[in-house]
DNA sequence: CCATGCTCATTAGCTAGGCTAAGTATTGTG
DNA sequence: CACAATACTTAGCCTAGCTAATGAGCATGG
């Protein structure tokens, strides 16, 4: 349908403005010396699965390999993170928080959403409720 | 309340998530040699204003100046955008795209949207109007 | 009327995060 | 056992952010 496809064009220029807009606003709330966007994501993903390879991290995270490493390698540098090899498989490796990943985890997550958080009390209940299920969406369009 | 304050960190958390990884999916399908994020993004400011300097548009964007210049550079290389002096103040400079810049705007733009216009014409009306309007919340909350 | 201080834009220099291509080690298989 | 496939890393590139510093132009108060 026509309208379906101008509704569905309209719509994507639109979320591209905001998200766009929207993180940046978001990363400059970024307290000094505080894990980035992407390193915490990674750091969550990892918290929520226990223990991910590379490869599955990437995946999850929906970037390559090599970025993963970059990342990954950061965390592993500050001993958020450790690598231990892979018990039947010599290629793989399997990463995880440590016990310091775990603390300075809680704690940054906690920093990092003061900002937001308190922007998201200042709207709405049905506000709130209109954003959580468009996080939903995106989730669901994002994991193709 | 304490209610609102859980439920305010608890969506922060997810929106993020969800933010990251539905940009990072974007980001993907970007066909080479196309106009990047920021810079398609820089040039519909441009293209709605019609002119800005730099400060304004960077102020529009959410970022820094200097980072604005680089990406107003990028663009300018490519013919997409001018530069011309101020009529009165010759501290600042005029921002407009060019008819090329306006041309190439509406085809990348065009193939831009295109994987992500896909994806959202699979979803219901309802779910889009969800988008919808958690796009213009979070424009509101990018704002400030 | 000009010295001083502000604002605008840019340059320089840094970091993170993304990519592809290539390399290395290990596994699996014909 | 040779060879293909897989997993991760390394190397090298680019964009996008930032802060600090610079240079140029404006505005203003003695």
């Amino acid at each position: 349908m026509t309208t379906e496809r101008t509704a569905a064009d309209t719509l994507a220029k639109t979320l591209r403005d905001a998200i766009i807009r929207f993180s940046r606003r978001v990363r400059q709330a970024r307290p000094v010396g505080d894990l980035t966007f992407s390193q915490l994501s990674a750091l969550t993903s990892l918290q929520l699965a226990g223990a991910l390879t590379p490869r599955e991290l990437a995946d999850m995270e929906r970037v390559q390999p090599p970025t993963m490493t970059k990342i990954v390698g950061k965390l592993e540098e500050r001993g958020l993170v450790a690598r231990t090899p892979h018990p039947t498989d010599g290629r793989q490796v399997i990463l995880a928080p440590t016990d310091e990943g775990r603390a300075v985890y809680a704690f940054h997550e906690r920093a990092r959403n003061e900002w937001l958080a308190a922007e998201l009390e200042r709207l709405t209940p049905e506000e709130r409720e209109t954003l959580a299920q468009a996080a939903e969406i995106m989730q669901r369009v994002a994991r193709g």
